[in-house]
RNA sequence: GGAUCGGUAGUUCAGUUGGUUAGAAUGCUGCCCUGUCACGGCAGAGGUCGCGGGUUCGAGUCCCGUCCGGUCCGCCA
């Protein structure tokens, strides 16, 4: 036997037993004529002792930093404690041990404060997940898991498994295909997601589905995107959208619960596609703090009772606000103070290439009840205190506008709303807020081929009030300019997205399962009968044969973790995950293949050069 | 496809206006130390300054290219 017990599990209260521990070397302090190890296991450390009838054994075979030892001994009360770990009131006192395995000096401390940046330790990813950190994390990613498990199993949800070697279905992200070796010249596709499979369950009658399940897009990563990350991918039959809302709802809370110890009681907010986009220039907003944008521009339908807000703004000739599409404020909460310097680091921060402003105008209010402002050159003080009140600015607020195009202006007004609620801390990790964005718009335009694409997927069914608009409206735009007008820009779909603290960590939606309503969808995407017939022929045929009504929703597995840590970045919630190149650093994958497997395959490579 | 920051000892980093022998911390090695737990003390080893080219009397430092890594934009139905 190698072990009585684990490095985490011995106290004061075992004293004096006889026991066998295994594990690694953290640290030898060697005291004089005695020795102390601290060893290591996934459970946690004990203490060693040495005493003086070792060292010459000890020097004969020393111990390393990460050298795998065996000891016999028995368990001793400490003459200092150590009040740190769950440990420290005892230590072992050896009578013998046994080195196991050596250990190359690690090229990194594997302690909590590692002296390792990220590359090494990517390299190395074995000995990272040592430490503490990253194991902590694995038992979190582990324990939502199972978590999930629980609840969806006590709510008659199945785990049904379904393939990975698929068939491309360019529509949407890249696919990863895989090079058939008994269909020459032919590939797989590795899925995006389960999405068709499930839907085809729910056809054969498996009415509640889940699977936590590997999904594969070859798409330029970022710290919260990998190449293949897990879902929880779940599917409901005979359901409308108010109860997948609800069942899932109880899914995160009872994750919440159980895994964070949080009691989720509030009710879960909800917010249309439209208002998110307008109060928070985005369309999963972190509504854990209290800055909503104000658009000055024109009168907006959101807030009717700021009808005159456009002619507040302009008639005073002031070029960059007359001319902008969209003039967007928001105020800052106790910044009114902001030197000349702190206004300045914004109006670089803004004119970064990746936020791509021209610049920022700022008003302050002053506590004294004053306006001090970068237009006030254009703008009186009325016009300034109007403004402020039309931004809901409190007295000592600082009030920062952006003008430009609709689209730039939002996504960059929503990205200083959140570095400045970063830069003031209102971002905390450990409060955490629900919301539903829904009412999608079904369809997106896309200019390059003047056609519609699915802002979901082509699988999501409209809200039933916009079917008839769906069935009776010819998709093709014939004035690309004024696409807005056409009937299906406006068709909302049955669609949802779950947002945790600004982060989408669940999207879904109400499925359709009529194959004249598919077949609809499939034309405004541009796909004509045949193309439908070769890429969704199954599901189409599936359709006739006694579909239930339908819908689902999947959560990203690795970032909902992630969040329930308090990290931005998923990588190490992650056990081997990519680098910012898709590439694993440890493997050094992707990497080239043998002239055999090329053969096998029948395939000739011959890399175009760009 | 693009932007941007970085690459100097095993590791994390500093390195002034281009100027003598490139430093610190930590890790590593040796010696001392009977209660440490970030042990302490003394001594020592350890460098192709990512790579290639250029400017210069002289380059870690400036320029060009390239490779690698981080972050972001595009992209991610």
């Amino acid at each position: 036997m190698y072990r009585t017990h684990t490095c985490g599990e011995l106290r004061l209260t075992d004293k004096n037993i006889s026991v066998t521990l295994a594990g690694w070397v953290q640290t030898v302090r060697k005291f004089g004529s005695i020795t102390f190890v601290d060893l290591r296991d996934r459970y946690g450390i004990t203490q060693l002792l040495f005493s003086e009838s070792l060292n010459a054994e000890l020097e004969a075979n020393p111990l390393g930093r990460e050298f795998v030892i065996q000891v016999k001994g028995t368990v001793n009360q400490r003459s200092n404690k150590n009040n740190n770990i769950p440990t420290g009131e005892m230590e072992i006192l050896v009578s013998d041990y046994k080195i196991l395995n050596k250990s190359a000096t690690p090229p990194f401390t594997i302690q909590d404060d590692t002296d390792g940046g990220d590359d090494i330790r990517m390299k190395y990813r074995f000995l990272d997940l040592r430490r503490n950190a990253i194991k902590r994390n694995l038992e979190l990613r582990y324990a939502v898991g199972r978590s999930a498990r629980n609840y969806l199993h006590e709510n008659n949800f199945m785990d049904i498994e379904t393939p990975f070697l698929i068939k491309s279905t360019p529509e949407g992200a890249r696919d990863f295909v895989v090079p058939s070796r008994m269909n020459a010249g032919q590939f797989y596709a590795l899925p995006q997601s389960p999405q068709t499979f499930k839907q085809l369950l729910m056809v054969s009658g498996y009415d509640r589905y889940y699977q936590i399940v590997k999904c594969f897009r070859d798409e330029d990563l970022r710290a919260d995107r990998q190449p293949e990350f897990t879902q929880i991918d779940c599917e409901m039959a005979f359901v409308e959208q108010e109860d997948i809302v609800t069942m899932f709802e109880g899914l995160i809370k009872h994750i919440f619960k159980e895994v964070k110890g949080i009691d989720y009681t509030e009710k879960v907010e909800r917010m249309t596609w439209e208002d998110a986009m307008w109060q928070y220039g985005n369309d999963k907003p972190d509504i854990r703090f209290d800055i909503s944008i104000c658009n000055l521009k024109k009168p907006s339908t959101v807030f009717t009772d700021k009808k005159d807000l456009a002619e507040l703004i302009n008639g005073v000739d002031f070029k960059v606000f007359d001319e902008a599409e969209t003039v967007v404020a928001i105020a800052i909460p106790g910044c009114s103070d902001y030197s000349r310097k702190q206004t300045d680091e914004l109006i670089e921060w803004v004119k970064r290439p990746q936020i791509g402003m021209k610049g920022l105008v700022f008003i302050k209010c002053n506590t004294d009840g004053t306006f001090k402002s970068s237009v006030d050159k254009f703008y009186m003080e009325d016009k300034l205190k109007a403004i402020a009140a039309a931004a809901n600015a409190k007295s000592g607020d600082l009030i920062l506008i952006l003008a430009g195009a609709e689209e730039r202006t939002r996504k960059s007004i929503s990205d200083l709303r959140m570095y400045m609620a970063d830069k003031l801390g209102l971002r905390k990790a450990d409060e955490f807020k629900l919301l539903w964005v829904m009412d999608f718009p079904l369809f997106e335009y896309a200019e390059d081929d003047n056609r519609w694409v699915a802002r979901h997927h082509p699988f999501t069914s409209p809200k039933p009030d916009h079917i008839a608009v769906m069935l009776n409206n010819n998709p093709v735009i014939e004035d690309a300019a004024n696409y807005l007008a056409h009937p299906f820009a406006g068709i909302k779909a049955n669609a949802y997205d779950l947002v945790l603290n600004g982060n989408e960590i669940g999207g879904g939606s109400i499925r359709i399962y009529q194959r004249e309503l598919q077949e609809k969808m499939f034309a405004a995407l541009g796909m004509d009968e045949k193309e439908q017939q070769h890429k969704f022929g199954f599901l189409l045929g599936a359709f006739e044969y006694g579909a239930p009504p339908h819908g689902g929703i999947a959560f990203g597995f690795d970032r909902l973790c992630a969040i329930l840590g308090g990290s931005e970045s998923i990588r190490d919630f992650i056990a081997f995950p990519k680098n910012n190149s898709g590439r694993d650093v440890m493997l050094d994958a992707p990497g080239s293949i043998d002239e055999k497997q090329f053969e096998e395959l029948q395939i000739k490579l011959d890399l175009k050069s760009s």
